[in-house]
DNA sequence: CGCATTTTTGGCCATTTTGCCAATAAACCG
DNA sequence: CGGTTTATTGGCAAAATGGCCAAAAATGCG
């Protein structure tokens, strides 16, 4: 792995590092519907507002949310549609892996007795 | 953030943060090709059998490759056709993410000079 | 069986991350 | 302007992560 690939690699890896945390995939979950200020998100969290504004920060430098402000509140947005598609893709994996996870408790020929 | 969204929020965080760390994200762009081997990506990546074999057991928890062995190899490959969509999802991103730092670099105008 | 090969696990240390508090910044209001 | 609200930044301590080495499993081979 050399420094070009390294290169390439560090930005995609901070999208889905950003993405790795809770709390931060809890903010992207509820952006999802629609935009949210710094201080709704705090409250929903349950954590200090510093907190969230550190992991806001982690979102939008990883280019996965847009912020804009609106007087002393700032809004917070998610970057892309395509986040969604990301989400549900998730999903597809977690049954995925239920699945195998069953199917080896049940071993090859299906039989719990 | 109650207990039992963070047990819903957990599995799904794991997936992204395993994808966010470069070598693990490089071994899975490897994988979209075909499967291989530890030994084999050890030897691409550069690093110890050791790590590699620990970035992959983190890549296997979260439920993102599969390990199948042969002898002595553990072949590992992707554990979802879903994955290559993640991937493709962060190219999105960073091209808005670029677009977004241009324009604001050229301002409302677009006048550059 | 004894030995080589491949992979995993345990242990340790350096680095990074996380979350709180305190302080600062930014914008509105009276 | 002074005070209030909202958000960001700095700093610190605790926790988690990453990477190497060494040791242990697991498997195949002569």
């Amino acid at each position: 792995m050399n420094t070009n690939q390294e290169a390439w690699l560090a930005p995609r890896a901070a999208v889905f590092k950003a993405l790795g945390h809770p709390s931060r995939l809890f903010i992207v979950e509820t952006l999802r519907q629609k935009p949210h200020c710094v201080c709704e998100l705090t409250e929903l969290i349950g954590a200090d507002t510093s907190t969230i504004s550190k992991h806001l920060s982690v979102l939008k430098n990883a280019g996965v949310v847009h912020s804009s402000k609106s007087g002393t509140t700032v809004y917070y947005r998610l970057a892309c549609d395509c986040l969604s598609g990301m989400l549900d893709a998730t999903e597809s994996i977690l049954r995925k892996r239920a699945e195998s996870a069953n199917a080896s408790l049940t071993g090859s020929f299906g039989a719990t007795r």
